[in-house]
DNA sequence: GGCGCAAGGTCAAAGAAGGTCAAAAAGGGA
DNA sequence: TCCCTTTTTGACCTTCTTTGACCTTGCGCC
C-alpha cells in the first residue's frame, strides 16, 4: 500500500524524532541497502519530502566519508505529546510547514489519518480566502485551535499550558 | 434497477460504516475491478455522492502507491447546538462575541468547563499579540478549528450513524 | 600532481496510479 | 414523443514513483 518513498520517509522521520537535537546523519548507500533500492531513491525522498518548505535543511558531502545530514529547522521536533509540538508552531505557518507538521504528527501516531485529513482540509479552507501574510497567521491559529481540542480530549496524556 | 453508481456508492458507504474511524482508503482501480467498470466511473461516484456538501472529504494521490481516501466528516451527528453555533462565527470574531459563544456552548453542555477554559485561554493568547483587524480573524480561526475537532472525531468514540 | 576508489548527484525514461472531458446511452417527466 | 438530467465509457492527460546509466567530488596514496 504505502510506497517505498513513504516508508523511507517514515524511517528518516523516525530517526529524526528520536534524535535529541532534531538532526541526523545517514549514508545514502546504507539507507538504500536497508530498503533494498537504488541510492537515487533516497535522493528522491529527500528532494520531495525533506524540503525547506516543510522545514528541513539537507546537507551532504561526497567522497570518502560522505554523508547526508538532515536538520529539522524548527528545533524540538520531538513530539512526546501534542503539547510538545506547540513551540514548533510559530505565529505563522506556511502551507508546506503545516503539511509537514501534520505528516510528522501522523507518523508519530499522535494524529489519526482521519484527524490529519480533517485538519488539512480545515487549514486549507481557512487559508483559502486570505493572502500573505495573513494566511500564515490563520493557518497557525487553526492548527493550534484544533490541537487544543485534541489535547483536551485525551486527558492525562496531553496537556497544554 | 439500481444503477452502477448506486451500487458503488453503497459499497463505499459500507466500508465507511464498518471502519472504526469513518475514514477509508481504496484504490480506484480496485473498486473499478470489483464492479467491472472503467475507473472513471469511480471518479464519477465520488464527484456526485461523496461531496463536501454531504459531509465527505475526499483526498487522493496519483502515481505509484496512489490512493483515494474518503473521510466522513461527522461520524456522529453534529450536536445540534454546535451546528447552530457555526453560522454565528463569521470570518472575524470579536473578543466579546467569542466569550458569548463559549459561554452558551458551556451552558448547553456542549463544552466541559475545562474545555471552555482551554478555549478561552487559547483565544486570548492568540489574539493577544495581534491588532485589529487581524485579531478578529485569528479568534475566528482558532474557535473554528476547535469546533471542527470537537464536532468530528474524538479518539475512541467514533461511530458513524 | 595524478590515480583510483568511495561516496553522493543528475537526469531522463519507464511505470503506476488517479484525473478530465466530452460523447454516447439510458432514464424520467411533461 | 421530446427534452432534460444522470450514467457510462473511453481516449488522453497529469502527477508521482522507481530505476539505471552516467557525472562530480573528496580523499588517500603513490
Amino acid at each position: 500500500m504505502s510506497s517505498l518513498t513513504d516508508r523511507i520517509e517514515a524511517y528518516l522521520m523516525h530517526l529524526l524524532l528520536r534524535s535529541k537535537d532534531g538532526c541526523i546523519e545517514v549514508r545514502r548507500a546504507d539507507v538504500a541497502d536497508r530498503f533494498a533500492c537504488v541510492p537515487s531513491q533516497v535522493t528522491y525522498v529527500l528532494a520531495t519530502r525533506f524540503t525547506p518548505d516543510r522545514g528541513f535543511i539537507v546537507e551532504s558531502r561526497r567522497g570518502g566519508g560522505g554523508y547526508i545530514r538532515i536538520v529539522a529547522r524548527h528545533p524540538r521536533p520531538v513530539p512526546k505529546g501534542l503539547a510538545a509540538v506547540w513551540p514548533r508552531i510559530g505565529r505563522t505557518l506556511s502551507a508546506g510547514e503545516a503539511e509537514g507538521l501534520l505528516r510528522s504528527l501522523e507518523q508519530a501516531g499522535l494524529l489519526t489519518r482521519r484527524e490529519a485529513a480533517l485538519m488539512r482540509q480545515t487549514v486549507r479552507q481557512e487559508a483559502d480566502w486570505a493572502n500573505p501574510p495573513v494566511d500564515g497567521l490563520l493557518r497557525a491559529a487553526v492548527v493550534k485551535g484544533m490541537l487544543v481540542m485534541l489535547s483536551s480530549s485525551r486527558p492525562g496524556q496531553d496537556r497544554i499550558g
